[in-house]
DNA sequence: AAAACTCCTCTTTTT
DNA sequence: GAGGAGTTTT
């Protein structure tokens, strides 16, 4: 009975899809079609039926959300302890696979990982040294990242590159970089993918040892590989080819950082045998988001065509509103948000408002604020990207590896302790001349009689000194030696207290974990943001709401020059991914789409006249509410335009309250006060009712 | 080492 | 128009 579970509640394409093995499977799962549920009972269907070890499925999501989600639910279907599987995302498992072989390319075990954060500070040292100006480090940055990602070598990269202006000058500095990061024995993320892969490539037995361990290979998110990850997946597929890739070519909005939905195209060709499934039928939306979202994502060329149906019915028309301003829009918004949370359709957290780019919540969360409504912003700074958490990270990542230039440059002076930035060009160039790591060069020189001042000589005495007892104690944990950090650099006496309170709460949250753990943690998974509150409105960039769903959605900002962003105006490809974007971000709504546009904007320092959304063209009207506001209305209320009779009595229009019968409703009109006072209530699903409040007992609700 | 000043940039982002 | 970073000033 068991194993009839794990086939019910399917459509005929799911379970052919969880059903097919023998030959490589790529599943186009249109938006909302269940792929999650596909993967998740393919694993448990691989374990039961077919009698694989879950220890030999290697399984592999994009982000640590869904891969957290995915050991969740195979957990429960399997009812089993998943501690010890592959599901992962590709830098952990990459990680995990590293650790144990690395040495065979010649770098250490223990190698450090950096982030973003390290990558551009090691980015901009180099650009320093080679005289580059300086401010170009974000860009060469994103560009090495995806040189990288695409399987390019910096010798390639010079090799095949014309060899003058720019692109030279990227390819030393990306020559550069590789060197420096092996010096320090540290690993960026697209290092973990491209590494591993080279390890297979480079040492066949290594390879065909993991091609044995792995029975079956399962890949979520396809779309969103990149080169490098689409090259591992072939060189651990190899020989078996019992691989199911899942993914939607119509949801591919991660080019800018390397993916390539060519993957999917070129899946066909690299596989034989592969037998293709389509998911169509949809589980969220209702037929009207579908036929609006359909016919948008159609004009794009060269998809794979699905067509995407419900058994959900039309639902309400999707709604396209066109206001005067930002303003405006906002507090559109917020009133819409409010009456449907009114009539009690939605709570605020079935709502998300989203946009192209993070300036544009400014807006919205004052027009939210103004109404009162809840919203949290996801978005930036997380938790672990914070200075002076990645401060006491820092201090870690040393004592863990002293090779480590990039944190050593990041603490040398923090907490303050006089070793300014002439000191460090020395270190900097005695280093060079020894070809030693900054951490052993300042060693040296405080061992050694060389012309360093004795003052000098003094501090970085006290800085080695501190290194080398942090590096001679053994810790249970992490969090003990967070302790012995602060309690020998006395770091938590220069900061303020918020920021105080934040290494605290760092420390208490590791005390059960290893400083290994910790290390690998920090760098490949991004802490889930912690305030998550009551309920609350969400706002978001289209890209962070992929793979979210909410019963109500807003998109807003559908402007040429926003949507799609005037930076994309000109490749065509780029083009077809802003299509997407807004194709993601219709398919995000349950029940209700709204979407609006404003005919002035201001964008940075100057306003601009805005044209709507090429896109908006392609919206067929029947499916819609089309509400072109040319003079602004004025939803609110003018208080100083209210009879003084109304404005002292009991409720608000639009308040809500609450009947001991009828339950919650809202207040629709007041007359009269005190003992004549009426109110008009309209009770969902009940009626209006006209109500004596000081004979109904009424009881306002706040929101 | 903080404060004041100028300059620059200004998608999207997970790992 | 604002926030970040680097530079100069105190």
């Amino acid at each position: 009975m068991a194993k009839d579970l794990l086939l019910e509640d399917l459509n005929e394409p799911q379970r052919e899809a969880i059903m097919h093995t023998g030959s490589p499977l790529l599943v186009l799962a249109g938006a909302g079609s269940g792929k999650t549920r596909v993967i998740t009972r393919k694993f448990a269907y691989l374990v039961k039926k077919k009698k694989l070890s879950p220890m030999s499925i290697f399984t592999v999501t994009f982000t640590n959300r869904a891969a957290e989600e995915m050991k969740h639910r195979i957990c429960g279907l399997l009812s089993m302890d998943v501690k010890q599987t592959w599901i992962g995302t590709f830098h952990s498992q990459c990680n995990k696979i590293l650790r144990r072989e690395i040495k065979h390319l010649g770098y250490k075990s223990d190698f450090t990982i950096y982030d973003d954060e390290d990558q551009c500070s090691l980015i901009r040292h180099i650009l320093k040294e080679l005289n580059i100006y300086e401010a170009l480090y974000k860009g060469i940055a994103s560009r090495i990242s995806i040189l990288k990602s695409s399987l390019i070598t910096p010798e390639n990269f010079l090799y095949q590159g014309d060899g003058f202006g720019f692109d030279e000058k990227l390819g030393r500095v990306y020559m550069r970089y590789q060197d420096e990061l092996k010096r320090s024995d540290a690993l960026d993320f697209d290092d973990l993918i491209l590494l591993t892969a080279r390890l297979f490539e480079e040492h066949p037995k290594i390879c065909a040892k993991y091609q044995r361990s792995f029975d079956y290979i399962l890949v979520d998110e396809f779309q969103d590989t990149n080169l490098s990850q689409y090259r591992l997946l072939q060189l651990m597929a190899a020989g078996q080819n019992n691989i199911c890739v899942v993914g939607d070519d119509d949801q591919s909005i991660y080019k800018f950082r390397g993916a390539e939905v060519n993957n999917i195209r070129n899946f066909e060709k690299d596989f034989p045998g592969l037998k293709i499934i389509k998911l169509e039928q949809n589980y969220r939306s209702t037929q009207n988001i579908l036929d609006v979202s359909g016919r948008v994502i159609a004009s794009n060329p060269n998809r794979k065509e699905k067509r995407l149906w419900t058994d959900k019915g039309c639902g309400d028309k999707v709604c396209y509103s066109m206001l005067g301003n930002e303003e405006e829009e906002a507090k559109f918004v917020a009133k819409t948000i409010k009456d449907l949370y009114l009539k009690g359709l939605h709570e605020y957290s079935d709502v998300a408002v989203l946009y192209r780019i993070n300036l544009q919540s400014r807006a919205i969360e004052d027009g939210l604020r103004a109404e009162g409504i809840p919203y949290h912003v996801l978005s930036g700074v997380s938790f672990y990207h914070r200075k002076e958490i990645k401060d006491v990270i820092a201090y870690i990542k040393l004592v863990a590896n002293t090779d480590d230039n990039v944190s050593f440059r990041r603490i040398i002076n923090s907490p303050p302790r006089g070793i300014g930035i002439s000191t460090l060009a020395k270190i900097e160039q005695e280093a060079k001349k020894n070809s030693s790591s900054l951490y052993n060069t300042v060693r040296q020189i405080v061992k050694s009689n060389n012309s360093v001042l004795s003052s000098i000589k003094e501090r970085l005495a006290s800085f080695v000194n501190i290194i080398d007892l942090l590096r001679q104690g053994s810790y249970k944990n992490a969090a003990e030696l967070m302790k012995a950090v602060l309690n020998k650099t006395n770091y938590l006496d220069h900061l303020e207290e918020e920021r105080a309170q934040n290494v605290v709460d760092l420390i208490s949250s590791v005390e059960n974990v290893s400083v290994h753990n910790f290390l690998d943690r920090t760098a490949l998974v991004a802490v889930a943001e912690t305030d998550n509150p009551v309920s609350a409105v969400s706002l978001m960039t289209l890209h962070s709401a992929k793979g979210l769903e909410f019963p109500a959605v807003f998109l807003v900002g559908l402007e040429e020059g926003i949507l799609p962003y005037f930076k994309a105006l000109e490749e065509s490809s780029d083009m077809e991914e802003e299509r997407r974007l807004f194709y993601v971000g219709m398919t995000r709504a349950k029940e209700r789409l709204f979407l609006s546009s404003v005919m002035r904007r201001r964008f940075y320092s100057k306003v601009q006249d805005q044209e709507p959304s090429r896109f908006i063209k392609d919206i067929p009207r029947d499916c819609c509410q089309w509400i072109e506001k040319i003079q602004p209305v004025h939803h609110c209320v003018d208080k100083s335009k209210i009879p003084a009779d109304q404005k002292i009595s009991l409720f608000d229009i639009g308040c809500r309250v609450k009947h001991p019968f009828w339950g919650i409703g809202v207040v629709r009109e007041c007359s009269g006060i005190g003992e004549n006072a009426k109110v008009t209530v309209n009770f969902p699903g009940i009626g209006v009712k006209r109500l004596v409040p000081s004979i109904a007992n009424l009881e306002r609700v706040n929101i």
